[in-house]
DNA sequence: ATACTATTTAAGTATTTGCTTAAATACTAA
DNA sequence: TTAGTATTTAAGCAAATACTTAAATAGTAT
């Protein structure tokens, strides 16, 4: 049974029923990218992504750079590292983040957003 | 006074002061990024987002073709309209929603990975 | 082993978010 | 004016989020 808000005269049922479908088709799509762009939608998040893909950084690093506790850092990373956005490779007890290949078409084109609005050279 | 987590040799202490520093600079922009980003990052949003952009359609519309409740639309609407990636235009009782020139280029930019992701096509 | 460094994980908590329901607003039409 | 439609706003609440602190894990170096 489902739910109809519009009932005016002008509206086009077959149009919202064919949306509605479409988006149904999808769902699992909507949802994943979703996640990944909330991600990366959280300040310090899109800091760290911005700084990763710079160069590679460890945990400490990220840290003094953001002025934030190291177990934050390690957390807000592991929700990067779930969905693929950025992996790990360890050197002695350091362990270095990097971007991954698999997910760089989202990443970069959210990074394409932070170039142009911001003249960032170091 | 500065918090230092990393006290490890290999260490570019000035390298971190430098980034931090390039992010204090742009802190404003990242921040209204961010927000944005984070925004659209939610499964509704990202849907209503790219069905406005796909055409004007109105509040109780959306509700049907997402199957919620008119507030509930209502109110994320008003959220993307509080940054300013959709506008509104009334036509009697309806009011329309659409996609604005204002933000056109992040809100496009985000599409596109729909685009890139998802085969749409009515 | 032991001590130390780097990082992660877990538990606890305050804040934010996204819905619900009910009431308010705004406009249309008789 | 009155009734009806479209939408927004407000209050309340459950769930999610982002920190904190403390403890656990993993590797290095003596």
């Amino acid at each position: 049974m489902k739910t109809v808000s519009c009932i005016r005269e002008e509206k086009n049922q077959y149009k919202i029923d064919q949306y509605e479908s479409l988006l149904k088709d999808n769902a699992t799509d909507f949802n994943q990218l979703s996640k990944i762009v909330g991600l990366i939608g959280n300040e310090v998040r899109l800091k760290l992504v911005w700084l990763i893909n710079e160069e590679r950084f460890c945990v400490c690093d990220l840290a003094d750079i953001l002025q934030m506790s190291v177990p934050a850092i390690s957390q807000h990373l592991r929700k990067l590292k779930d969905v693929g956005i950025v992996e790990t490779f360890r050197e002695k007890q350091t362990i270095y983040y990097s971007i991954t290949a698999q997910q760089q078409n989202i990443t970069h084109h959210i990074l394409d957003l932070v170039s142009d609005k911001i003249a960032l050279t170091l």
